[in-house]
DNA sequence: TGTACATCAGTGAACGCGCGTTCACTGATGTAC
DNA sequence: TGTACATCAGTGAACGCGCGTTCACTGATGTAC
């Protein structure tokens, strides 16, 4: 997560270094609290170190113990933030009693309530931008959505078993590329939220992950 | 376009100061293109006035007697980089001769060819984080996509006579969703190219601009 | 239960650096008469 | 054609600031015997 490009992420442990157990962890999730917070509110570049430590109620040095290098710090807050999006997202594509499966209008609802919280759309945008400049980020960024449209496509397949594996992953795609791209629009960055374009958005959605031959 | 959200751009002269013509112009053009370039690889935050000064082959005086401040350039580059983005959409969008007005299938391939270039799509993304800071910034994306969109609108209405207006724009928003979702996907940040992808990706955007009645 | 000691949790001050901005300055170029 | 002067183009040094990082330090908490 480190700023050059360059360098790799350090290997060793997974993320969770030794101060392992006790309030440790608290004080922890505490400090990436802040840290998110920051992150959503003033991105990447307003995210200082001191911000977060004034913000957490403690003092730089003491943030420092935890997250020896800003990398680190970030690092942690990205990966709290994607596991989380993609635990939300888990259930509503690969519910464990298929009976519960929602329909397509209903998933596709949930999924556009998702991007309700403006500070959401807002953490993501700011994750395409650093992606290009920071490739630990990058490479995070490319996990979360092939799990993601992973997820779209085996729903597909589970409605359409007809359809071969290849074509599944090809309308999740595009169905990811018509979500993500209403994220930018319904969120107000690039315009703003319509009944009629709602709509119509939820019907071209739909369409894709219904039948495989409704399109000319 | 200053970092803080705040103070408005200065609303005296059109961009252009008193250095209007000569080599002014000149200079002022080469200035930008080396911000450009700076910007387009290395982001809004790698975006540095020495930088761009050093690229440039000028002092950091110098290129503080162009623009003034930092804001005064970042704003230049922005919107010379957006006005250029409409200038190539536009004869796409509405040609002067209907009977040149390119099919769907033409005019989708040559919205994404112009996603072909990774570092423009970099710029855009770049752009949508930082409108979320600067509310200059803000705004020159939302009139970008409000042209943009109406263009794409205009084109429906063109093919599409018995469509209202609500329902072309409603129909044009989606389908702006549809391509800016698919840079993000195409471009590697979230994904890359595929064959498969692409044709579904087509498919979906031409039914978009084609039969008002083919989505069940 | 008590002591010794290692580790953990937290503090505080200082560092060097790159940044945007300011400003006084000099040389080149145009314009008036 | 020549001189005087204003404006334009370009330089160079210094400023204050916020940043991430380093490091020596202290107090709290656990663990061994």
């Amino acid at each position: 997560m480190s700023d050059t490009p360059s360098a790799a992420a350090p290997q060793g442990a997974p993320s969770t270094t030794t101060k392992g157990t006790p309030k440790g962890t608290r004080k922890r999730a505490q400090l990436l609290d802040a840290a998110e917070e920051l992150l959503l509110t003033s991105g990447h570049t307003g995210l200082s170190l001191r911000a977060v430590a004034t913000a957490a109620g403690v003092r730089l040095g003491h943030l420092q113990y935890y997250f020896p290098a800003r990398a680190d710090l970030v690092a942690a807050v990205l990966d709290r933030v994607l596991t989380r999006s993609l635990e939300r997202l888990g259930p509503l594509l690969s519910p464990q009693e298929p009976a519960s499966s929602p329909d397509p209008n209903q998933l596709i609802g949930l999924l556009l309530s998702e991007q309700d919280d403006p500070r959401l759309v807002r953490l993501f945008t700011e994750l395409w931008a650093l992606a290009a400049v920071d490739e630990t980020v990058a490479a995070a960024v490319r996990a979360f959505y092939r799990a993601y449209q992973d997820q779209v496509a085996a729903f597909l397949h589970a409605r359409q078993p007809t359809l071969p594996a290849a074509a599944c992953q090809a309308r999740a795609a595009v169905f990811t590329m018509l979500i993500e791209g209403a994220a930018l629009f319904r969120s107000g960055i690039a315009d703003h939220r319509t009944e009629e374009t709602d709509a119509e958005l939820v019907a071209t959605a739909v369409a894709l992950l219904r039948n495989p031959a409704d399109r000319p």
